[in-house]
DNA sequence: GCCTTGAAATTATAGCCTATTACATTCGCG
DNA sequence: CGCGAATGTAATAGGCTATAATTTCAAGGC
């Protein structure tokens, strides 16, 4: 673990702690124009450094994109705790599937970095990454809350969670707007949480009796 | 010096079809590793052109992108007309699904230029692509069936649309496999279309009497 | 049949970017 | 204090997109 020093932009030669800083600054570049947008060297200039200097802390450019992926899904994460711990009348399912909308919709350049790059894709399973990404689903999980039985859970949250994400991306590249969707955005969502706790409701009901198991 | 590709054109200095050779090309490079895949200046030495050459047919390599996205979509288009011919015991949108997915696993590559990229975000709206792309919407919402009033229709074909596009990419990413998931995508994907047709059953039935407009 | 003309392709070049190598500087610990 | 490891720099190679100026070719008017 690099240690986290606080914030000093004090030093001439070292900068003290590039690492974090280059973290920060590429977030805030992926905000704007999304993981394409991630230059190693527009970041070195901009952190007043030499080129080569980020090297000295990531491996390569996909290096970089990872530990700003982790810290985004931090970030994320957090969201998503804050939403289900905050007190409401609607449901935590309706509420995570809103904050993440959200956050999707707000924050789509990281989004898109979390979610729609080819980053994740060759990704380490114990890595911070990683672990970052399934603590995510395992906040939808929860939100599930307890009366599903366990694999009934799993099987909805990923509608969810693959439900949102999908309304997230299609929105983002304008295929939900125009002549196609007279819906809006939100209210999509908010029946997909409705048919997916209905389903829930009825797979419950017939799930009195025998179970088969999925493997 | 090359010698001639299995294209059609005959001549030597001018190719005779280099715009269409381009396409092909590309979507062949983007079937394999994805939109970023392709580089104008590959597809030239790969051609046996010199590396400006692409330019007389593209103004940049977006534009490219953008064809060759048309071409993709058209043959998404095809796939989703034959689904919905085939006669089969599964209902039509289970049809669509299925297909949808297949594709988005298959040809994830093309796939993922087609709904993943940067590219269709800014498209003009009358052009070839956009039109591919609302054709394609239009299967889906034809594949709903007429029993359903217009606006139930269009909300549950995105939901499917949406649905579908969420769990290809998720999957893709390894984000459905592992500890995460012990349901099989294909499950996964029936599952969206039964939650679908419950909540549009549900819906109709509800329906008859007044029913709301949407804005 | 020549000869102009414009489309298509070429060479040359500029400017980004990633990444590596070899060298310089600073930190911090004994 | 001094030395090694960590950190940063300079120089460089190579890939990419894109533009400018030039050359080649095909075709139609005369």
């Amino acid at each position: 673990m690099p240690p986290r020093l606080d914030r000093k932009p004090v030093n001439t030669y070292h900068h003290g702690d590039l690492r974090d800083a280059l973290v920060q600054a590429a977030l805030a570049e992926a905000e704007q124009g999304g993981p394409e947008a991630i230059s190693l060297k527009a970041l070195a200039k901009q952190l007043g450094v030499s080129q080569p200097a980020p090297y000295r802390h990531f491996a390569d450019r996909e290096a970089l994109l990872e530990a700003v992926t982790a810290e985004a899904f931090r970030q994320f994460n957090a969201v998503l705790r804050e939403a289900v711990g905050r007190p409401s009348k609607q449901s935590k399912l309706s509420r995570i599937a809103r904050a993440t909308l959200d956050f999707g919709l707000r924050r789509n350049g990281i989004y898109r970095l979390m979610f729609a790059s080819r980053t994740m894709a060759a990704v380490a399973k114990g890595s911070e990454l990683s672990n970052a990404k399934m603590e995510a689903f395992g906040l939808v999980l929860q939100a599930l809350g307890d009366p599903a039985p366990g694999f009934l859970r799993e099987r909805h949250a990923l509608t969810i969670w693959t439900g949102v994400h999908g309304v997230v991306m299609l929105a983002e590249q304008g295929l939900l707007t125009g002549e196609a969707a007279q819906i809006s955005i939100e209210e999509l969502v908010e029946d997909l949480v409705k048919q997916t706790e209905l389903a829930l409701s009825v797979a419950i009901k017939a799930a009195g009796g025998g179970v088969r198991a999925t493997g």
